[in-house]
DNA sequence: GTGAAAGCGCTAACAG
DNA sequence: CTGTTAGCGCTTTCAC
């Protein structure tokens, strides 16, 4: 066993099991090629040294690093996190390694490092949405790296998405209070600016309340930060207008959160004088008082749906292309914050 | 401009700018040294080459990846999620990129992770805890890296720790109840296998009990895993007992939201009936009714030390050491969740 | 089956 | 200041 610092090589197992380099390259990475003898020889020697590979000198000839490599806006919405997760362990389980930054929804950022991850070798990538600078996306068509935009499904976008229709999705939430009797909407929005899915959430509110004769007015719709006092704030605009809405919907759980305490703040009693919708399904939505209505995304399963794509595209597996893979469906969960409208 | 698939190397720069590929090497990492107008050829050229540095190569030559891993059970915990936010600030800042993995709370898993990492060539690395199976550390210290326990602050561990001190602040909470006139406890701690932090928040409930001549009976203890319903259930054992505790300290802010349901759920009003705590003081204790009394953790400020932390020593900078840095504050926010206990 | 040798892209002496 | 050259650790022909 080698106590130095310096850690073993090809070279140092090489000489232990009285063999060449090859043969022990071969022993690991082909072991069907080499006799048995010779593998248990070099297995032993592997033990003794405590060998370990060292990928830079892999990667500097097969062109492969085994890691890939993903950009997210931040982790404080819990949404990102779960799916980050699953993506994680999918890419680990196909032997992958994660590379991980945040952008902060700053695409210039985002930009930076998607070129700092291609610098590092990465053979894949995972960005979320579809708002991301042209230069960012030719860079990686040019390094001729697989990618993905994920939690969005916007084939229009000509990038390859995986992910769930949020336009959609919002279209059923309406569809739903609207069946309940409402006609007057307010809407929280997450931040719009440089995110494609909160305003494809907007466009579907605004789509379905046409559809259904109705429309969202200028000062009925409010862009919140992602936090529960930006919602509650937002809340508390829409609350105090002349024509309070009957029914607002949040661009995500946490800013459901917000109107929820700001109602009950109020003396606002949802869902019997406000309906209340999220968008997300946090854990804690079934259990808050009175049970938030909202749209169950599937952030596990898009995660891992991600990376097992990105990984049949690297090993070129058959039936895999550069289109991005299926959508995925979203719920709505209607519960206690949703109810017809108050009587005249 | 090569337009093929082939990335362009210093080779080919160096043709470009009619310079040796030494000199291109030279322009990019020692401008100083390099003539003014050859700087300038060479910059020409590597605009016009599209050239992007290969790591792989850099890594064989320098030993240096410019990349720092990190095992982190989960994301699911808000708290990991904002620290693993700043870390990843704080490292792309000085130049370092992030690879991430989740171990669950399963120290084979990261044992596996740490290894891959060490394979990969990372420079430095970061761990959750001092709970690892002790031939991980064993790999990190053969291999030479420099590595901290974030989230535990615990020097006789003999590891390089950076946190807070879990066991000093759960007696802060303690005090805080005792001094209100609280003698019976309750607590719903978190899962403790295998997590020393919820080890510590026990023993330190334990510890200022006793202090103050009080103690946890057996059956006021319960273990929940990390998610509002498993407080909830929790709750709903301690609170069916003959004796039913006036305080229920809890091991996280999640497990503490479930107790609260469970109390209003049961007709037990708080903090009038029962006086409730957390840990962590996510963004929502403020704003739940009557709002949750909890441990502010300097969440975001460890990531930023830590990152600095490893990157001082992975660049020898004088003055750092593999002690690991400084211990961080505590903070407890007493909000409406705690009150003296309901007179006999 | 196994070994010798070339070379992946890069940096760092060492000469000039 | 700049060019030549020797590897870093690994895989992979090509011979034997």
């Amino acid at each position: 066993m080698k106590q130095d610092g310096a850690t073993a090589t090809l070279e140092d197992v090489a000489r232990e099991a009285g063999v060449s380099i090859a043969t022990v390259s071969r022993a690991l990475n082909a072991p069907d090629v080499v006799r048995q003898a010779t593998r248990e020889r070099v297995a032993a020697a592997v033990e003794r040294t405590g060998y370990t590979p060292n990928f830079a000198g892999r990667a500097l000839v097969l062109k492969r690093t085994m890691t890939v490599g993903a950009v997210i806006p931040t982790l404080d919405d819990a949404i990102f996190a779960s799916g980050v997760n699953s993506f994680e362990a999918t890419c680990r389980e196909r032997g992958y390694t994660l590379l991980l930054a945040f952008s902060n929804y700053d695409a210039v950022a985002e930009l930076t490092s998607i070129r700092r991850m291609l610098e590092r070798g990465i053979d894949a990538m995972m960005l979320v949405g579809t708002d991301h600078r042209p230069d960012a996306v030719e860079l990686l068509r040019k390094a001729d790296k697989p990618f993905v935009c994920a939690w969005s499904y916007a084939p229009p976008s000509g990038l390859p998405t995986v992910g769930f229709d949020n336009r959609a999705a919002m279209a059923d939430v309406v569809a739903h209070l609207t069946d309940l009797g409402h006609t007057d909407f307010g809407m929280v929005a997450g931040v719009t600016a440089g995110n494609d899915r909160a305003r494809d959430r907007v466009k579907g509110v605004r789509a379905q309340l046409r559809r259904r004769g109705l429309k969202l007015s200028p000062k009925a719709l409010v862009e919140a930060r992602y936090n529960v006092d930006a919602g509650a704030e937002a809340a508390h605009r829409l609350l105090s207008a002349d024509n309070p809405p009957t029914a607002i919907v949040c661009g995500n759980d946490v800013l459901a959160y917000g109107v929820l305490f700001a109602a009950s703040a109020c003396g606002v009693r949802v869902p019997k004088d406000l309906s209340v919708v999220g968008f997300d399904d946090l854990s804690l939505s079934a259990r808050l008082p009175p049970g938030l209505t909202t749209v169950r995304v599937p952030a596990l399963r898009m995660g891992e749906v991600a990376a097992n794509h990105l990984a049949d595209l690297v090993e070129r597996l058959p039936g895999c292309n550069g289109k991005g893979p299926a959508e995925l469906p979203t719920e709505l969960v209607v519960r206690g914050s949703t109810a017809p409208p108050p009587r005249r």
